[in-house]
RNA sequence: GGUCCCAUCGUCUAGAGGCCUAGGACAUAGCCCUCUCAAGGCUAAGACACGGGUUCGAAUCCCGUUGGGACUACCA
């Protein structure tokens, strides 16, 4: 029997679940699920001035919210110090390992020393061999790296990478405040954590010959490696935050929908034919690591935005009507949930969800739906409002009064009346109309929009418009 | 500087030596549909970084050049 397939995603709460993370947490989900694996969270905060349990609290809800669900986890790096303690002291009893007394001031100056002679950047391995150790001196904890031969990394994605072993420096894996570093805990914790694929952004890449040194000193099945390219900014520099919203949170805040996201980030660096669009089933199926590229990708807004807006189209309205809430009482549309009937909220969406990018823009066009405060635009007043056209307006009132069955067919008749008696086009009322209720040029189609608005908000927002003049 | 990675339309990508006159998607432009805005349909424009090999044949394999990126911490 194979081996069981157990991944992990491994973020350090130092911020917001950023986009790149969240493209490396799915490839780990999608492929534990693909094989039936283990996906596990843990969360590396073993920089404590850096970390924060909030940013913590925000990582796990973003995960959650992208439908990224763990089976372990989440488990904290810094609940498992005893861990690399027993794991430290076992490399100082083997000597592969050993204490450092050299001061940061000291690394320093020999560090920018290296730097203006063009000479590479490594620790001198001063320590390596002491002889005479300092006293009360606070000492850090370095690990042996080999000084010759080579480090052949396998990796699925990018094919066998050789680094020289003279590169490899003595790197510290515990701090002289005992507190042990990155390459170190990463190790043992996989280690522990039995995880078979290493699954990260290639920004590690240079760090695997050190990690499969430490792994070889424990005498410890080395895992595969699978190092994802890096997903850029649109002037190809590392996606950061002044290129723009790069959180997942932010993106939750502007009215993505979480399947949209998913869905874009999937496309970046994996693909599947000519397939753009994929339901997580489809995705967990299809879903393999050779169909990876190797070459880093710009992220690209415009077709997040895209997908964002055919997700809207295709998912049900009651279900959008729900999702929408929160961004209607965020902007004052409505003070509490049940002050909208969702019956009627989602026939109003039914008229939106096609010209709706995003949920915020929905939001904003379902205020004149709701609200009735409604702002007229001023070029829009100034173009349709016109004596003439209020003429008519008044005269389709007259005849909306008189309407019972308040439809859009009844409503569409009235126009096309009117509009044929006075040799008008159908735009010339529609538009004049338009602006008159939802204070704007454009709108879902005109008579729908009346038979849902209602008849009593549109002869309130006619009579307004009427009366101006 | 050193080490490592990468290189097809503006962007995401298809392409595993002949199916390539290089396909799809986003964005852009035009047309159609139409009460506006969308959505939808059709069309256009748009790429194998460069130079050498290998081969009957190369976007695909090899080498070099150039360009981009990552790492180079007692950050992760």
């Amino acid at each position: 029997m194979k081996d069981q397939i157990r991944v992990r995603f491994a973020p350090s709460p130092t911020g917001f679940l950023h986009i790149g993370g969240a493209r490396t947490a799915l490839f780990n989900w999608l492929f534990a699920k693909h094989h039936d694996g283990v996906f596990i969270l843990r969360i590396e905060d073993t920089d404590r001035s850096r970390s924060t349990d909030d940013y913590m609290k925000s990582i796990i809800e973003d995960m959650q919210w992208l439908g990224l669900h763990w089976d372990e986890g989440p488990y904290r790096q810094t609940d498992r110090f005893e861990i690399y303690k027993e794991f430290a002291k076992k490399l100082l009893k083997e000597e592969k390992a050993y204490y450092c007394y050299c001061s940061a001031e000291e690394l320093e100056t020999k560090r920018q020393a290296a730097i203006s002679s063009g000479l590479p950047v490594k620790y001198d391995g001063k320590c390596r061999e002491l002889d005479i150790i300092p006293e009360d001196k606070p000492a850090a904890i370095r690990f042996k790296m080999p000084q010759e031969g080579q480090t052949i990394v396998n990796d699925l994605i990018k094919g066998k990478v050789i680094f020289d072993n003279t590169q490899l420096e003595d790197l510290v894996i515990v701090r002289s405040d005992g507190t042990p570093t990155y390459n170190f805990v990463v190790v043992v914790d996989d280690i522990e954590m039995r995880i078979s694929h290493i699954i990260r952004g290639d920004d590690h890449l240079n760090n695997t010959p050190k990690q499969i040194h430490i792994y070889k000193a424990f005498n410890s099945h080395i895992p595969e490696f699978a190092h994802l390219p890096m997903i850029l900014g649109h002037d190809k520099s590392r996606l950061s935050k002044r290129h723009g919203a790069t959180s997942v949170h932010a993106y939750r805040e502007m009215g993505y929908l979480p399947e949209a996201l998913v869905n874009y980030l999937v496309r970046l660096g994996w693909s599947y034919g000519d397939k753009e669009i994929f339901s997580k089933e489809e995705m967990i199926k299809l879903f393999s690591l050779e169909n990876i590229g190797k070459s880093a990708a710009v992220f690209n807004p415009d077709k997040l935005l895209w997908l964002n807006s055919q997700y809207i189209m295709n998912t049900d309205s009651e279900k959008l009507a729900e999702l929408i809430l929160p961004f209607l009482i965020k902007d004052n549309i409505i003070t509490n949930k049940e002050e909208v009937n969702k019956k009627w909220l989602a026939k109003a969406i039914d008229l939106l969800k096609e010209r709706s990018k995003t949920l915020q823009e929905m939001a904003n066009s379902l205020k004149y739906f709701i609200s009735d405060l409604i702002e007229i635009d001023p070029k829009a007043k100034d173009k349709f409002l016109t004596s003439e056209s209020i003429k008519f307006l008044a005269e389709i009132k007259e005849l909306l009064l008189k309407l019972d069955d308040f439809s859009s067919k009844n409503i569409e008749k009235i126009f096309i009346n009117i509009a044929q008696q006075n040799n008008l086009k159908l735009g010339s009322l529609a538009q004049p109309m338009r602006v008159a209720i939802t204070g704007s040029t454009a709108s879902p189609g005109i008579f729908e929009l009346m038979e849902t608005i209602g008849k009593e908000k549109v002869i309130k927002r006619l009579s307004k418009v009427i009366a101006i003049k």
